[in-house]
DNA sequence: CGGGCTAAATTTGTATACATTATTGTATCG
DNA sequence: CGATACAATAATGTATACAAATTTAGCCCG
């Protein structure tokens, strides 16, 4: 099934999404993408499908596929896990880590300053690489799953936290509190660190959140008073399905 | 994507998977089910795909689908999570369940004991959904569905425990002790009762996957005596991919 | 003008044909 | 006899055609 063709799709996709490239709710049409992607439906259906399992899209049969959108619910839900989650992560990556692998993360995270510091595209990724290795190291393939897959959940509505203020030079400082935390396998400091990161993200997601309903709600009246013509009952209709589909597919 | 037909495929791929009829390591054929579920290789490929997210399967290209197998390690690392993770849930579960949810309880374990007792086909996802229907109380999406994942994930080598001598009379009187533990709000019997269950299941798990390793050294032993007429080098080759593939497809 | 009905257009679901890759079988050579 | 090379076979990956469902548009009527 992982043909690396429809894996590659999969992954321009996800970061498109991730980036805001396609927004939450934002419908994604396969015959659009064909020609985006110069590949065949079945390889975008394919795609669609990891993305699905990924919690990045949801689906309706024959009412195709939606960016997924978090409530301020699924936000609080999130990151109640993952606080409880990266805890105990964390307690097994200061049993774990070894000495070489700290190395490891100082190179990784240097690389990461270099690209924070001059902005460039890839900053966001390199300090997700720089998160998984951190995790990677509790040993345990099914945690490390866990995290990763909240991880990308919240970020759906998290693409616009790069650009509040102080936001890179906040991130530099707390890698290097959290190597430091590791290396002198610090539990009690570690745990303080991660809270607040986790804290921070989600204040950020609540607040593009609530940025979104506002443009959203701004946006829907101008269409209502323009598209006067059409019957209202029918736009309305349109819009709740979009909102609705699949809500308990992934349940 | 989840038309309702690949839906209905999966679901019974998975029961297939699940109770034992399709081993671990076993290969799936797409033009073998097609025959099974009269259906299109287009939806037993999507099929696939639903049953990969869920790890039931893994794949590699070109090299096709085979069932999941869980090592020791696995089976140690995923019950590490699911203590650690369902006794958070346990805690939301006593705090946010309401008298309704628990008479409900009570009248869908009645069923489970039914079919416990007469020993019906359904005992197995009788037993299944009320345990789902206690975790789902905890309110908590994300959190239920880790549950549900890895409880599906370790169910893959736990279809002999059902037989185990005294399994059934255990489960009545399990389910009757955590509905006493949830009705009483008394949570450190509630975590002792969740711990010991998944302590048994892991051990029963860990019983069964020695047992397959016998068994399967025994086949392989068979094998290799009766095919001396073939390249020894060859055949040892098919047998090595079988066990690998996939392996960091799902990290 | 607005609401409800029917038909066209769009979109997704399914089946199948063709392309690519891996595995198996066979012959040849050392 | 065993290893290698190559052809045949079988399986998966990709593209496309057709079927089914939904959405959209047009129409009529009150």
């Amino acid at each position: 099934m992982a043909s690396v063709i429809s894996a590659r799709v999969s992954q321009e996709l996800e970061s498109a999404i991730l980036s805001g490239q396609f927004k939450p709710r934002e419908r994604l049409v396969e015959m659009d993408l064909i020609g985006r992607f110069r590949v065949s439906r079945t390889v975008i259906r394919e795609a669609f499908n990891k993305l699905e399992a990924k919690g990045l899209i949801r689906s309706a049969p024959y009412r195709g596929v939606v960016v997924a959108d978090l409530t301020v619910k699924d936000i609080e839900e999130i990151y109640f896990v993952r606080v409880a989650v990266e805890k105990i992560a964390a307690r097994l990556v200061l049993k774990n880590i070894c000495a070489d692998e700290i190395l490891a993360l100082r190179r990784m995270n240097q690389e990461v300053e270099d690209h924070l510091r001059r902005k460039t595209p890839h900053m966001i990724e390199k300090d997700w690489e720089f998160h998984r290795a951190i995790f990677r190291t509790c040993q345990n393939r099914y945690l490390f799953e866990m995290i990763d897959y909240l991880r990308t959940k919240a970020y759906i509505v998290a693409y616009n936290a790069w650009s509040l203020p102080r936001r890179l030079e906040q991130t530099i400082l707390e890698h290097r509190q959290m190597i430091g935390a590791i290396e002198e396998r610090d539990w009690s400091c570690l745990e303080r660190l991660i809270v607040k990161h986790l804290k921070f993200s989600k204040n950020s997601s609540l607040a593009q959140l609530k940025g979104e309903d506002f443009e959203e709600s701004s946006r829907t009246a101008l269409r209502a008073s323009r598209s006067k013509t059409q019957p209202a009952s029918r736009a309305r209709w349109k819009h709740s399905w979009r909102g609705r589909v699949g809500e308990n597919s992934h349940l």
